[in-house]
DNA sequence: TATTGTTATACTCTATAACTATA
DNA sequence: TATAGTTATAGAGTATAACAATA
């Protein structure tokens, strides 16, 4: 086994007593990514898709705002809204307040789809965790909760300071 | 506040108290990932590319068994080495024992790019867990790493089975 | 003039299927 | 025959720059 010191960031290592903070959130990054992208593709979805319905569950936003959401160029909110579109999954409706802007919103169909992803990455996360005690489960839910929310405080995108009614004037 | 049932995986919320397990690490996962993605930008790569070099740092494995590693199907992990090698970040050298086999390695250049990934990666996930106390951290390093064992484990590409000399006969 | 969104363009990433070369 | 890797193809995702419509 290497001395903890020689690991290295993004990549596998050989010492499972602990990678260590930095590489253990790259690779649970990687892994939850994985289940996500797994989850998706078995319901005809890419992972930006997916969290495209999810954003949309209760909000009606711009594509300025969903931009913001998904820290995406504008241009490609505007791509990725045409594909859902396209597929039935959200639709788009021009401001009334302001003409330039429009509101995207999930279909029924959409909710759907994004109803079985929802149930079946909840199923695969029970089982990610499995290993855990009750008493870690709870602690990486508060440890995460609290580094998403300096995240997006960091990020001026704090979605904690955003209530859905407020992107749906 | 919504009540902690009506929450959605996937989509942000408007709860700070807690954003549950499953939410909190979806949420993670994007917050992480996002980082990832804006370091590897810098250094003009992208997460893909990033998390290739950083699978080489100490492996010189083959194609498949970096299709093992990445989840992907071969046909895009040759792509992916035609790209890091076209920028001169990595290199091919036929096996010596299966003429059908391809070992990929690293080149001093892109060990001197990941270096700089990984060094700027650890100041940001620094910043991100700037909020925890230190056991909250020490906790998160712990679960995190039996949550990627356990996900190797179970997709049968452990990570923590695999010597680094092993990949390389 | 500034902002919102779209379009045009170009590249990366990804999978499927068909192919070549080696075992 | 089976396996390792590549190629061809098609589509999604992404950003930059230029554009139209609205404010």
């Amino acid at each position: 086994m290497r001395p903890s010191d020689d690991r290295a960031v993004l990549e596998p290592v050989a010492n499972e007593a602990d990678l260590g903070l930095v590489d253990g959130l790259a690779q649970l990054t990687f892994a939850v990514h994985g289940v996500l992208a797994r989850i998706a593709a078995a319901n005809g979805l890419s992972v930006v898709q997916a969290r495209l319905l999810g954003i949309l569950r209760d909000r009606q936003p711009t594509i300025n705002e969903l931009a913001g959401f998904l820290q995406l160029d504008k241009s490609s909110v505007t791509g990725l809204v045409d594909r859902a579109e396209g597929r039935g999954l959200v639709r788009r409706a021009r401001s009334t307040v302001d003409g330039r802007s429009v509101h995207v919103s999930i279909t029924d169909s959409g909710r759907c789809l994004l109803d079985q992803a929802t149930s079946a990455f909840g199923s695969e996360v029970a089982d990610l965790v499995a290993d855990l005690t009750a008493a870690q489960r709870d602690h990486l839910s508060v440890t995460s909760t609290i580094i998403v929310a300096a995240d997006g405080r960091r990020r001026g995108t704090d979605i904690f300071a955003i209530e859905p009614s407020q992107t749906e004037p």
